[in-house]
DNA sequence: TGCTGTTTAGCTTTAC
DNA sequence: GTAAAGCTAAACAGCA
């Protein structure tokens, strides 16, 4: 492999020298872990830490060979069901079925007690930086999910389907350590990302309910918006019909010359009262909207887990009389046994709710594939095998519909939260263009 | 006052 | 090459 990519850097960072990935070629698959990252477009990393890369040797990343302490630090528990020799998958599955696999470890009676598990892993962790030999993996770099995935892993494994702003920022933060940091850059791209795309829906507050901020959902024709439920890259962007027809009209009416409220199809006159539309509007009619976002009026037609589960195709809000949610929001209630530590989604959230992820998530194809990028790989202790049926089954999932997204997730075992969260060791030189 | 929400603009990356 | 998707920044308004 002669690749050398050219690093372009981005404002803030420093510029980067070509890498040369022949230095990584001891790396194992190194090879196709390159061709998947290529397209990457969405992950990046500081320039200067993928410049580190090309000191890296065969043992760097994925040789566990190199981590003696892994044992120490639980993993073989974690991976019990896995076998250590999925471990060398890593490389391809992505640590977040490793993860998993720890959620199955702590799940485990006979498993080592969480206590136990980070105690080993903190001391295998120093152990590992003692280790002169030990080349750092690049932790907390940006995780290859869109805004929009991690909007709609949010909402989805919400019980109400259904959550706030901050609790939308406190799940990213949760299982993301990346976004612990520039909060205020990727904030103000997810509240860009729920006003800006028609899948996300706002729900206002009830009175009973007072609070900050109102309630976001998915649209429920949104469901399928991820391939096989490969939370990256969507194909198409949701479009609601009725709020593409009026964009449509507005746009046609504006390339005509026709006069607009203050000159402009965009701009609503702020002397005009907004027409709220009735949760029927919100979906069905032809009401226009205050906004590019959806509003539905009247929380109780809020769709319930049930009919999130029951997809996209099957089911229009207007269709249906929906319950009031018990409770409005998983994150805002107080009775949600844990408020998302790092350990909860590294137990996966079957473990948090008490509930399969699969009835989680509903038996939408979306939600209902185990992708390894799917939210059910991401936080369900259950599909830790998945990509061990992937391998034997010689499929690679980095080449199918969403090949170019082919981040690889992987363990933090150098991180100081411990090795239960998600980071992603190998990127793009594409990636080095993204980084924050 | 800070958070939330909307909107616009410019840019990069990817798919076709 | 082009369109679409996505990211980032910024301005602004409304609200608790």
């Amino acid at each position: 492999m002669a690749n050398t990519a050219m690093i372009s850097p981005k404002p803030g960072y420093p510029a980067a020298s070509p890498v040369s990935m022949n230095t990584m070629t001891g790396m194992t698959g190194v090879g196709s872990m390159m061709n998947s990252y290529s397209s990457m477009s969405t992950t990046g990393m500081p320039a200067s830490a993928i410049t580190s890369m090309s000191g890296m040797t065969h043992t760097g990343m994925t040789g566990m060979s190199t981590m003696p302490s892994m044992a120490g630090m639980g993993m073989n528990a974690g991976m019990g069901s896995m076998g250590m020799s999925s471990m060398g998958n890593m490389n391809t599955m992505g640590s977040i079925n490793g993860m998993n696999s720890m959620g199955g470890a702590m799940n485990n009676p006979a498993a080592m007690s969480m206590r136990y598990a980070q105690a080993q892993a903190a001391n295998s962790i120093d152990r590992i930086r003692a280790d002169k030999t030990y080349r750092r993996s690049y932790t907390h770099a940006k995780p290859p999910y869109s805004y929009i995935s991690l909007i709609t892993m949010a909402i989805q494994q919400s019980p109400q389907k259904m959550v706030t702003l901050s609790d939308i920022y406190q799940f990213i933060m949760d299982l993301f350590p990346f976004y612990r940091q520039n909060q205020q850059r990727w904030q103000n791209s997810i509240r860009h990302s729920l006003s800006f795309n028609d899948c996300f829906v706002k729900v206002p507050r009830t009175p009973d309910r007072p609070g900050k901020g109102s309630f976001w959902t998915l649209h429920p024709d949104a469901g399928n918006m991820f391939e096989n439920g490969c939370y990256l890259r969507r194909q198409k962007r949701f479009k609601c019909p009725k709020k593409e027809a009026q964009r449509q009209a507005q746009k046609a009416a504006g390339d005509d010359g026709q006069p607009h409220e203050n000159g402009d199809p965009n701009i609503r006159d702020p002397a005009t009262p907004v027409s709220h539309p009735t949760p029927t509007d919100s979906v069905a009619s032809d009401a226009p909207l205050p906004n590019q976002n959806q509003q539905l009026e009247h929380p109780q037609q809020v769709p319930t887990p049930q009919h999130q589960q029951q997809g996209a195709t099957l089911h229009k809000m207007e269709n249906h009389q929906l319950s009031p949610p018990h409770s409005m929001s998983s994150y805002a209630n107080p009775s949600r046994p844990i408020a998302y530590p790092a350990a909860s989604a590294a137990m996966g959230m079957s473990g948090m709710t008490g509930m399969h992820p699969a009835s989680m998530l509903g038996q939408h194809p979306s939600f209902a594939h185990s992708h390894p990028f799917s939210i059910n790989s991401i936080i369900s202790p259950e599909h830790k095998m998945d990509m061990k049926a992937y391998e034997a089954l010689g499929y690679n999932p980095y080449n199918m519909g969403m090949q170019a997204q082919g981040a690889r997730p992987t363990m933090d075992y150098n991180s100081p939260m411990g090795p239960g969260e998600v980071t992603y060791s190998q990127l793009t030189p594409a990636q080095t263009n993204h980084a924050m």
